[in-house]
This record gives structure tokens, sequence and C-alpha cells, in this order.
RNA sequence: GGCCCCAUCGUCUAGUGGACCAGGACGCCAGGUUUUCAUCCUGGAAACAGGGGUUCAAUUCCCCUUGGGGUCACCA
């Protein structure tokens, strides 16, 4: 059981779309793994496919992995490996463990329609099998169409899963797959096999989607005397239908968190919570601190639905944890150009957001006058008069106010005004005159950062707004 | 349909035979603190899919049923 190998593990995705979100947190598996194991993380794209594959999602990919920071030890492709699986093919050809099939594209799709009809599972008859390797050699030379097939032994095959125990499969529904299509490009299960096992993978992490794949690739490593890997298949991330997360339009890729503005903190302490936990009740926890405590063991079996209520939760909690200074930084990214933020302004609302994309909106009113219904003034049951008088009675206090009000000053004078009164009645109507919004910082840190001048125009607008309700109403 | 995987509150989960009339978190609801909103605090509603076993004792072990998911390409 114990190996004294150095752990090794991967993340293979394939260019054929953006970074999607099941693929990040698979990512974010094996990398912890190797973290708390002291091993390697190895990248490996998988571009095999030619037609479906591009340059850009390869660094969409790598741009997404970088800014979770699960950085990479060795990176490599499969496009630039061709001649090492042309070898390992002619290997199986040689010793007779995979064979040239001639059956057409159309032959097969009717062999397999027959046999769905019938019930049975849908797998190659082994026709070819028997053509013999003088004839094979004969039409391959001749340019007759084929691909090369694996001899998939009838066989029942086990493998024990670190995260769900033993798993059976019986080799004789599988069928010989086919290893390489015609013109020779080798197709996925055979090239993930020859990589896995060269590049000394020791511990394979990947979606439970790809159970069905691993007896077909534990074959082909018997059938080449390879040294087989440890299995751990991951549960799936699911919609909230409990379908397999991917057709969920823009919001499968984790650039689409990235341009809400969710942090790298808080996705990979979300992301690590489905289908792992710690021991204890800990859910607020920093990358360090799930490292320290990642254990496959302690991996979940069953999928997990992805919740956009408990991602905001994670992403506001690690808001609030940030710097300011840090926020600051990645704030910038979030909000116009000409508008000039400083840690204040940060310090006022991180609390109030569940993601940066909102700061554009939050952070409004320090930048631009309020925009609002008249009927926002009103505090629970006010009418508008007494929204008038009350408004007014806080603009005087403003008025009497020196030019750099100070927060605290500005808070006694008004607290002082306001008495024995109701204070909601009072500072309801005055918060949203500065910032036209219902959640917004308290009035007086407003008044401070807008300064006088700025703060009874937006009081006198206010009034202005009631006029017109008034004008509107009679 | 064949094969494979899975099954605790709406959701993420704790729980590896007795300490569980099932614990935490998100969300929701109700109170409270606070100078208004938010924050924060307290409380509440909310789950072991069903049926058989095994056992002195099952959420926990076994079997069946049901349900859900995955997979069956010259894609990865």
């Amino acid at each position: 059981m114990s190996s004294d190998r150095k752990v090794r593990v991967r993340i293979a995705p394939s260019p054929t779309g953006p970074l999607h979100i099941g693929t990040a947190r698979t990512a974010l598996f094996n990398w912890l793994f190797a973290r708390a194991n002291g091993g390697d993380f190895i990248l490996r794209i998988e571009d095999t496919d030619e037609e479906r594959s591009d340059k850009k999602f390869e660094e969409d990919i790598e741009k997404g992995l970088k800014w979770l920071g699960l950085n990479w030890d060795e990176f490599y492709r499969q496009s630039e490996r061709d001649s090492i699986y042309e070898e390992y093919l002619g290997k199986l050809l040689a010793s007779q463990k995979a064979y040239y099939c001639f059956c057409t594209k159309d032959e097969l799709e009717e062999m397999r329609q027959t046999m769905l009809t019938q019930g049975l599972a849908p797998k190659y008859s082994g026709k070819c099998r028997s053509t013999s390797t003088e004839e094979a050699s004969a039409r391959v030379g001749k340019g007759d169409p084929h691909v090369i097939r694996l001899k998939v032994p009838e066989v029942k095959i086990e493998f024990k899963d670190l995260i769900r125990g033993s798993i059976e499969f019986d080799g004789a529904l599988i069928g010989d797959i086919i290893i390489a299509r015609d013109g020779g490009a080798p197709l996925y299960n055979f090239v993930v096999t020859i990589d896995d096992v060269l590049s000394e993978i020791t511990h394979v992490i990947r979606g439970e989607d790809h159970i069905s794949n691993t007896p077909k690739q534990i074959f082909i490593m018997q059938a080449l005397d390879f040294k087989i890997p440890k299995f751990a298949h991951l549960p799936m991330i699911l919609n909230p239908n409990k379908s397999k997360m991917s057709k969920r339009s823009d919001s499968v890729s984790l650039d689409y968190y990235i341009k809400r503005g969710y942090t790298k903190e808080a996705m990979i302490n979300f992301l690590a919570f489905m289908g792992w936990h710690p021991k204890d009740d800990r859910e607020i926890m920093d990358v360090d601190e799930i490292i320290k405590e990642f254990d496959l063991g302690r991996v979940q079996k069953g999928g997990a639905i992805f919740s956009d209520e408990k991602l905001d939760w994670f992403n506001n909690s690690h808001l609030k944890k940030m710097d300011n200074k840090e926020l600051l930084k990645i704030a910038e990214n979030f909000v116009p150009k000409s508008w000039k933020l400083n840690s204040a302004m940060i310090d006022a609302v991180k609390g109030r957001i569940n993601h940066l994309d909102e700061l554009k909106e939050s952070l409004s009113f320090y930048f631009k006058l309020p925009d609002y219904e008249p009927a926002t003034l009103r505090w629970q049951d006010m009418n508008f008069g007494e929204v008038e008088l009350n408004l007014n009675k806080m603009k005087d206090v403003v008025n009497e106010a020196e030019n750099d009000i100070k927060k605290k000053d500005i808070e006694n004078k008004i607290l002082e005004e306001i008495g024995e009164g109701s204070k909601g009645e009072m500072l309801w109507p005055l918060r949203i005159a500065l910032s036209g919004q219902e959640n917004s910082p308290s009035p007086f840190e407003i008044i401070e950062a807008l300064g006088k001048k700025e703060s009874l125009k937006r009081i006198n607008l206010a009034l202005q707004k009631l006029e017109v309700k008034e004008t509107y109403e009679t």
C-alpha cells in the first residue's frame, strides 16, 4: 500500500473551452493533495483533438489556474508528444495486444443500433480481431482506412478507488476500444494512460465521470506492463436540478466568477468545500489551513449542488477578513477608472457587498449624484410632510457646521438635534438623500466624505424631489 | 436499455453500532443589541428515501426496492 515514490498528480484539461468551474475544482483537489504531501502538481494540456483545441482556451485555463494560485511544477502539451504515442502504439501492435480494424463508421453505427435495440450494451463485435497480420498489413499498405483497437480481455477487472473503495468492471462488456483513429492520431484513453505512467503520476484524481474510463486505461497499462497508479474519483458538481454542471450558460466558467468579483480566497474556500470538509466545524479557512487539513479520506462520495448563496457568504466573509490596502488594489478593477478610491471607502462598504461587482453601485454616491424614487425617502410609515420637515432640520444642522465636517462632530450635532425624537425618522431620509441607497454607510461617514457643500446640495435635491412629488399628488 | 457510482434538514455537511428524540453552516422566519440600513447576538422551523435482515442495540453493517447521477464516439 505505502509507496516511497514521491507523490505526483496532474490536472489534464483539454483546451476546448474556457476553464470550467468543475475543472478548477478538480485542479484544486489535486493541487491540495500535492501540497499536503510534498508532491508535484503537473499541468498537462490534452490537445490531441486538433479540430476542437484552441490556443486561446489554453491561455484562459492557465490564467484561471494562476489566478487561483494553483502553481504547477511541470507543464506539457500532448500535441508535442506524437512520437512517444507512436512508439507505444507500435509496441502494442508488435506484441499483438492491438490490431488494425477496417470496419467503416457506417458498419459500426449499424452494429451499435442493433445491440441497443436488443437491450445490450453497445460494444465492438471484435470482427477484425481475426484478420491475419499479413492481410492487415497488406490492407494498411494499400491505404485502406483503418483504426487501431486494443484487445480488451474478457475478464473482470477491479481497482481500488481511494474515495469509493473497490470498483469492478467486466472486460467482456467493454469490447475492443479504439486507441488510434484513421490517420494514426492517438485517442484519449490511450494518451492519458501513456502520459500518466510516463510522467510517473502516483495518484489519478479526477471527476466521477471518468470512473468508466478507468478500466479501459488499466487494460492499456496491463498490455504495456505498466505500473498502475492509485485512483480517486471526486464527486460531481451539480446544478440545482442535479444535472451535471455544464450547461449553465456563462456561469460555468471560472472567468464568470472572476469578473463578478469573487476573490480567489473565497473561490478556493468554496470549491474545497464542494465535497470536502475538515474534521471540525470550521468553514472560513485560508488556503494554508486547508492544505494542512486536506485529506482524500474526507472527500464526499455524493455529488454536490453548486450554491450561489453559500458562495456569496464565503466571499462576503473573506472580503471582511481582507486587508483594506490589498482589497483596494483589487477593487479598482471593478469601478470606472475615473473614480479615485481610498481605504476609507473600501472599509465603509466591504461588509455590505457579496462580490466586488457591486462596488460600482455601492460606491457610486461618492462620485455622482444619487438617483432614487422620492418614496424611498420615507421611513416605515412616514408621510412626505414629515420627511420634508425632518430633512429641513437636518439641513439646518449641516448648514451650521464648519466647512470640513468631521464625522464625530456632525454625529454629535445631529443626535443633539434629534434629542428624544425618533432616530430612524431623521436618519433614514438623510441617508437616502445623501446616498440614494437603502444599504449604505452611516450618514455621518458620508457627510464627512462629501463635505458640507456637497452634502447640502444633496439634501436640497431631496427636498426638490419631495416638492415634485407633492405637486404630482395634488 | 447495459454497466458503474451515489443516497442525513431546501442546500453544503458532521456522524464509521450505544454519548444522536441526529450536530454545524448557508438560506429562511422571529426576537434583541446598535444612532437609521447593514453588521452582530439569541431563538425557531427544517433531514437519517422505503422494506427486510444481522445485533441486546442501528443514521451507522448486509440484502432488496425506489430515487438520483454518470457512462456507453475515429471528443476529452
